[in-house]
RNA sequence: GCGGGAGUUGCCGAGUGGUAAAGGCGCAGGGUUUAGGUCCCUGUCCCAUAGGGGUUCGCAGGUUCGAAUCCUGCCUCCCGCACCA
C-alpha cells in the first residue's frame, strides 16, 4: 500500500471540527422529528478531563451520533461542575506551593508553572479549567451543542438551585438534624477519606448507652452494641486500675451525675453532651456497689475486670456471661482468683438453634479460651455475635420483645429505650486509630442543626422504586444493585458551611452541597437559553420555573407580560426535550448521583418527565494501573488527543473493553490499533477514488452484501444496548476481515457499497476521518453526521 | 459484616445446553517487499508425518445423550458502604 504516512489526524480532525462548528450541526432545536435527549455528567473542574472522562463522554457522544444518524432530533449539552470544596482546596494548595500539587498539576495535567502559580482563586481556577474543558472536549469531536454551556455558579444557575430547594423544603422532602461525623478537633473540620492518615476504613458505629443507676441516682452509663442483652445482665464491669471522672451532664431538664473514663468525657462533649467535671473516682472504689438495670430493675454489683479498657465505650460495661465470652470469662477467672461470685447465676436470653442455654460459655468451652486476656477471647466474642445475631430469637425473659429475631430488634430496642429516658446513642469509630493528615486523633462530631434530604422517607423511595422500574437499566445486571441502594440510602446531609454553591434559600449560612445541587440540572440546559433573551437571575423567579418546568398554568398571569412569550417558548421546549432518554454514567455514581438523579426528579416533577434510561460504565485503568486525578498517574484527555488524535483515542476506549468493564489503557496496543485505522482510511480512499463501476453481482459480491448486510445487524444491535466493543467487532475488524476474504477472490462490484456502508457504520465512532472520506464523494455541507445509519437490507441468501 | 460483580487457552477478551471454543495482542514459519517498527498467508492446549486420538474453561460434586454454559458446596479476586466529588 503506498503512502501510509499521509494520514494526518489533526489536520482531518481541526478541519471537520471547525465545519461542524460553521454549520452548526449539532444545535439542537425542537423540530418535527422525535426528539432523543441524552446527558452524561457534567465534569469537575478540579482538573483537566482525563481518560475517566473521555471513555465516558466518547460513550455518550457514540449514541448522540448514532440517534442522530437513525433520524432523532439529538440534544447533547454539556455544562460544568464546581459546587463544593476540592476547588476551594485546591486554590489553597496552589497558594501554598505544595510540593505534590505543583507536581501533579505541571507533570500530568501538563499547566505551565507559571499559569498554575497565578491559579489562586477559585474563580480563576474556574475560568481555567472550563476553557480547557471545552477545548478539549472539541478536540475529540464532541456532538455538543455549546451555547447550553454553564457553570453551577452562574447566578441563573443558583437561582435554579435556589428555586428547587424551596419547591423541596415546601414538599417536605427536606428537614433538620443531627449527624455525626469524623472530625478533626485540630482542624476543626469534618475529616474526608482522602484526609486521613490512618483508619480509611473505620465507619463510625453506633452503640446504645444504657443508664444503669446506684443508690444515690449517679449513672453509670454502659456501651453496647447489643441493646437486647441487657435482660440478661448479671453484673456490671469497671476496671480497678483506672480513674474515673464525675460529670455531670447538663440538660434543659436539668442535671445528671455520670461516672464514665476520662477519655468517654471527651467524646461525650464532641456529640453534643453540656458536661461539667465535678471530681474523679477511683475505679477500685465502684467495686462492689450496687447499681440498679433501668430495664428489668434488677439490682446488680459492679465488679473488677481487666479486660475494661477506658478508650472503648464509657469503660464501664454491662456483663451478659451467658452471652458475651469476654463476660463469661471475667466472672470464670475472678472465682478462680477466689473473688466470691456465687451469687452470679447466668441468664440466657436468645435462642440460637444448635447452642443450648449459653453460647458464650459453649464456645469459649469449644475454643479452649483460657481467660479474659487471651486473644482467642475475641474470637469467641464474633463468632457468638454473629450467631446469635443471624439466627438468634429473643426469649421469654425479654418480656414483649419475646419471640423477635436479634437482627430485627436492636434498632426498636434501642429507640424504645431512649423513649423511656434510660438509654442515649453514643458513637464510636469501627477500628482506632483514626488519624488525620495534620497528626491529630480523629473523633466523632454530632454536627447539630443541619439539613437533611429525606431519602429515608419510604413514600419517597417508593416513587423512586417505581420509576426504577420503568426505566431502562443498562447492562441489565445493575438494575438489582440500583434496587438495593435505594432501600439502603438514609437521610443525607444537604448543605455545608465551606465550598463554592449556592446558599439554602431559608438559612443562607448553608451552602447546597455538591450532590444535592446536581440532580435535576438536565432540565437547566433547556431554561438557559432564557439567558439569550436577557433573562438575569433576578427574572427566574419562582412563578417563571414553575410554569416552565411544573407546567403550572395559574403561575402564568405572575409572570411580567414583556416575558411572556420567551417563558411560553421556553415552556414549549421543556415539553419537546423533556424527559432525559438517556444518562451514562461512570459506575462510580450509581449510590449516589444517579439515585438522587432519580430520587429528586420524582419528588419534583410529574410521571411524564420522569427520567427514561440509565447507562453505567466502568473505570479506565493505565497500563494496570489505577489513575488517581491529585497523585496521578493520570492521562488528561488534552495528552491523549495530542499524541493520537481523536479518532484513534476514541476508537481505542470504545473497543477496549464492553461497557461495565473495567478498560485499561495500554499505549503499545493504541499502536496497534493505529495500523488499523490508518489502513482502513488508505483502502476506502482508494476504493472511492478508483470506484469500480457495479456490474452484475455474481455469489462472491452477493456473499459479501450479505454478509455487509449481517454486520450492520449486529452493529445495530450492539448500539441499541450501548455494547460499543461489540459494535465495532462488526462495524470495523469483522467486516474487513470479510472484505479481505473478498478482495482476495478477487471480488471488487461491490467494493463501493461496502466502503460507503462503512464510512457510516464508523461515523459515530470515528466522525473525522469518516467526515474526510465521505467529502470526497460529497459535497460541502453534507456531513456523515447527518447521513441516515445504515440499515441491514440484504437477505442472506449467498 | 452487608450488598453487587467476576474467575475461559501466554496475555486481553468472545462464548451462556451441543462438543477446542470468535477477535485482537504476542509468538513461530512462509511469502511480497527489502527504506522499513510495511503488508499478506499459515500455525499457535497436548500426542501424531497425516487421517486421528487425548485433555481443557477457579475447585469439588450433581443434573443431562451431551455443560465453559443448568444446580449444590467451596476457594480466590474486584467494587461500594455516605455527607465526599
Amino acid at each position: 500500500m503506498k503512502g501510509d504516512d499521509d494520514y494526518n489526524p489533526y489536520e482531518i480532525e481541526k478541519k471537520w471540527q471547525r465545519m461542524w462548528e460553521n454549520y452548526k450541526i449539532f444545535e439542537a432545536e425542537p423540530d418535527d422529528r422525535e426528539k432523543f435527549f441524552i446527558t452524561v455528567p457534567y465534569p469537575y473542574l478540579n482538573g483537566n478531563l482525563h481518560a475517566g472522562h473521555t471513555r465516558t463522554f466518547t460513550i455518550g457522544d457514540v449514541v448522540a451520533r448514532y440517534m442522530r444518524m437513525c433520524g432523532y432530533n439529538v440534544l447533547f449539552p454539556m455544562g460544568f461542575h464546581v459546587t463544593g470544596t476540592p476547588i476551594v482546596g485546591l486554590s489553597e494548595l496552589i497558594k501554598k506551593r505544595d510540593p505534590t500539587t505543583i507536581k501533579v498539576y505541571t507533570e500530568y495535567h501538563d499547566i505551565p508553572e507559571n499559569v498554575l502559580y497565578s491559579l489562586d482563586t477559585p474563580e480563576k481556577i474556574v475560568e481555567y479549567f472550563k476553557k480547557e474543558a471545552e477545548n478539549d472536549m472539541k478536540s475529540i469531536g464532541y456532538s455538543i451543542d455549546w451555547r447550553r454551556k454553564f457553570t453551577t455558579m452562574d447566578e441563573l444557575y443558583k437561582a435554579f438551585i435556589t428555586w428547587q430547594y424551596n419547591l423541596l423544603f415546601e414538599r417536605g422532602y427536606i428537614s433538620k438534624g443531627s449527624h455525626p461525623v469524623r472530625w478533626c478537633p485540630n482542624d476543626e473540620n469534618p475529616v474526608e477519606d482522602h484526609d486521613l492518615l490512618h483508619g480509611e476504613d473505620a465507619t463510625i458505629v453506633e452503640y446504645t448507652l444504657i443508664k444503669f443507676v446506684l443508690p444515690d441516682g449517679v449513672v453509670l452509663p454502659c456501651a453496647t452494641l447489643r441493646p437486647e442483652t441487657v435482660f440478661g445482665v448479671t453484673n456490671l464491669w469497671a476496671n480497678p486500675e483506672v480513674v474515673y471522672h464525675k460529670i455531670e451532664i447538663i440538660t434543659p431538664e436539668g442535671r445528671e451525675a455520670w461516672i464514665v473514663s476520662k477519655e468517654a468525657v471527651k467524646k461525650l462533649k464532641y456529640i453534643g453532651k453540656r458536661v461539667e467535671e465535678i471530681g474523679e473516682v477511683r475505679g477500685d472504689e465502684l467495686i462492689g456497689l450496687k447499681a440498679r438495670n433501668p430495664i428489668t430493675g434488677d439490682w446488680v454489683s459492679v465488679l473488677p475486670a481487666s479486660f475494661v479498657k477506658t478508650e472503648s465505650g464509657t469503660g464501664i460495661v454491662m456483663s451478659v456471661p451467658a452471652h458475651a465470652p469476654y463476660d463469661h470469662l471475667a466472672l470464670r477467672d475472678l472465682d478462680v482468683s477466689g473473688f466470691d461470685v456465687s451469687d452470679i447465676s447466668y441468664i440466657s436470653l436468645i435462642a440460637v438453634p444448635g447452642h443450648g442455654e449459653f453460647p458464650a460459655v459453649e464456645v469459649c468451652e469449644e475454643l479452649g479460651v483460657k481467660n479474659q486476656n487471651d486473644p482467642e477471647a475475641e474470637k469467641a466474642t464474633k463468632l457468638v455475635y454473629k450467631k446469635e445475631f443471624h439466627s438468634g430469637v429473643l426469649k421469654d425473659v425479654c418480656g414483649k420483645y419475646a419471640g423477635m429475631p436479634v437482627s430485627k430488634v436492636k434498632d426498636i430496642l434501642t429507640r424504645d429505650f431512649i423513649e423511656m429516658g434510660v438509654a442515649e446513642i453514643f458513637y464510636e469509630f469501627s477500628e482506632q486509630p483514626v488519624v488525620c493528615r495534620c497528626g491529630t486523633p480523629c473523633v466523632i462530631k454530632l454536627v447539630e442543626d443541619q439539613w437533611f434530604l429525606r431519602y429515608s422517607d419510604m413514600e419517597w423511595k417508593m416513587k423512586t422504586r417505581e420509576c426504577l422500574g420503568k426505566m431502562r437499566i443498562t447492562p441489565p445486571e445493575i438494575r438489582a444493585d440500583f434496587e438495593n441502594k435505594i432501600d439502603w440510602l438514609k437521610d443525607k446531609a444537604c448543605a455545608r458551611r465551606k465550598g463554592l454553591g449556592t446558599p439554602l434559600p431559608w438559612d443562607p449560612e448553608w451552602i447546597i452541597e455538591s450532590l444535592a445541587d446536581s440532580t435535576i440540572y438536565m432540565a437547566y440546559y433547556i431554561i438557559v437559553k432564557l439567558q439569550e433573551f436577557g433573562f438575569k437571575a433576578s427574572d427566574l423567579t419562582k412563578p417563571v420555573l414553575d410554569y416552565i418546568l411544573l407546567g403550572k398554568d395559574d403561575a402564568f398571569s405572575e409572570i411580567p407580560e414583556d416575558k411572556r412569550e420567551i417563558v411560553s417558548k421556553i415552556r414549549r421546549e421543556f415539553e419537546y426535550w423533556y424527559p432525559v432518554d438517556l444518562r451514562t454514567s461512570g459506575k462510580d455514581l450509581v449510590a449516589n448521583h444517579l439515585l438522587f438523579f432519580i430520587f429528586h426528579h420524582v419528588a419534583l416533577f410529574d410521571k411524564d418527565k420522569w427520567p427514561k434510561s440509565i447507562a453505567v460504565n466502568g473505570f479506565v485503568s493505565l497500563e494496570g494501573q489505577k489513575m488517581s486525578k491529585s497523585k496521578g498517574p493520570l492521562l488528561t484527555m488534552k495528552r491523549a488527543v495530542r499524541t493520537y488524535g481523536a479518532d484513534l483515542t476514541r476508537l481505542y476506549i470504545l473497543s477496549n473493553a464492553e461497557l461495565m468493564q473495567d478498560a485499561d489503557w495500554r499505549s503499545a496496543n493504541v499502536e496497534g490499533m493505529r495500523k488499523h485505522l490508518q489502513r482502513f482510511y488508505h483502502w476506502a480512499r482508494d476504493v472511492i477514488q478508483n470506484k469500480a463501476q457495479s456490474g452484475e453481482l455474481d455469489s462472491l459480491d452477493r456473499w459479501m452484501l450479505s454478509r455487509l448486510s449481517y454486520h450492520v445487524g449486529e452493529v445495530r444491535n450492539a448500539l441499541s444496548s450501548l455494547q460499543t466493543r461489540r459494535a465495532l467487532q462488526h462495524a470495523f475488524f469483522l467486516l474487513l476481515n470479510d472484505v479481505r476474504w473478498y478482495e482476495r477472490r478477487g471480488g471488487k462490484n461491490v467494493l463501493f457499497t461496502v466502503v460507503d456502508t462503512m464510512i457510516k457504520l464508523m461515523a459515530p465512532f470515528t466522525p473525522h476521518i469518516c467526515e474526510e472520506l465521505w467529502s470526497l464523494y460529497h459535497r460541502e455541507g453534507e456531513f456523515v453526521s447527518l447521513a441516515p445509519y445504515p440499515e441491514p437490507t440484504w437477505g442472506i441468501d449467498v
